[in-house]
DNA sequence: TTTTATAGGTCAATATAATTGACTTTTTAG
DNA sequence: CTAAAAAGTCAATTATATTGACCTATAAAA
């Protein structure tokens, strides 16, 4: 069993994880609904940008969700020509998702208020605080 | 501007972030979705169970949600009698929130998912860094 | 006391986002 | 030559949320 005081403790720490994604992903939120896009829309903006030639396969694996959820917004990012997807060279089948410059450019904006925030609290905490954050959502990531 | 390399840093933050949340939340979502429950049930009962005597217009703050997408998860919740409302004797219009005992049961059973999961990574991590993740995160949350 | 505001609750219509299931085309690999 | 993989799409359904319009009960202000 675990103390009452330590219980408290960790109760905080649930609230503020809560609390702190609401707020981190209120910034690209904003900006998507100004165009009619959601939360999805970022991610996979996000993922094609940070490892270019993704494929959609490996993007199913990253967002984990059905292929099916994925197909409508993805669709509207390369008919809004955000996002290209072109057919693999060593494999056919495979067609490799890149971002295009207004995809790039869209990508930094959303991802923009998240660096700025993050910044903007790292720079006050040091080196070291920043590592033991990542450290402790390494390990939960990895559960 | 921002240096490529600080980029490369927060950008692993930004991924950290999103996996660990969706790994944080996943423990209780298997066991909602057993009793046909969502995440939404799981923060009623955590936010009554922290707060005892919460009104239904203090829950919506907490969860900023509209009026009316609160209405049937906590209709559901009280009629399955996990939580009651009574009249507040302040102010009759108000109705006071709690927990039954099967309440605290189940609310129990979920967050205590998630308080193992944090208890395991921080017995791992020192004090000190649990003071630095807890420090960040509140500045995330307060912006 | 009459009026106005607040707290809570509900119905209807609509929007969004996800699911499962079935099926197709193209291409690669056994 | 056949089976499997990658991508794509259609349909039906489910879940979750929204906005807008009302209603009752109670409290507070004029």
């Amino acid at each position: 069993m675990m103390d009452r005081d330590r219980e408290q403790q960790l109760r905080e720490a649930i609230e503020l994880f809560f609390f702190s994604y609401r707020a981190f992903t209120r910034g690209p939120d904003e900006i998507l609904a100004k165009r009619g896009l959601g939360r999805v829309h970022h991610r996979i903006l996000y993922f094609v940008g940070r490892q270019p030639g993704l494929s959609v396969n490996d993007l199913l694996q990253v967002l984990q969700i059905s292929k099916q959820a994925l197909n409508t917004p993805l669709r509207q990012l390369l008919s809004m020509e955000l996002v290209k997807n072109e057919q693999s060279k060593s494999d056919r089948r495979v067609r490799e998702l890149r971002l295009t410059a207004a995809g790039k450019r869209l990508e930094a904006r959303l991802t923009g208020t998240q660096l700025l925030q993050l910044e903007d609290v790292l720079k006050d905490q040091g080196k070291k605080s920043e590592k033991a954050w990542k450290q402790i959502m390494r390990q939960l990531a990895d559960d």
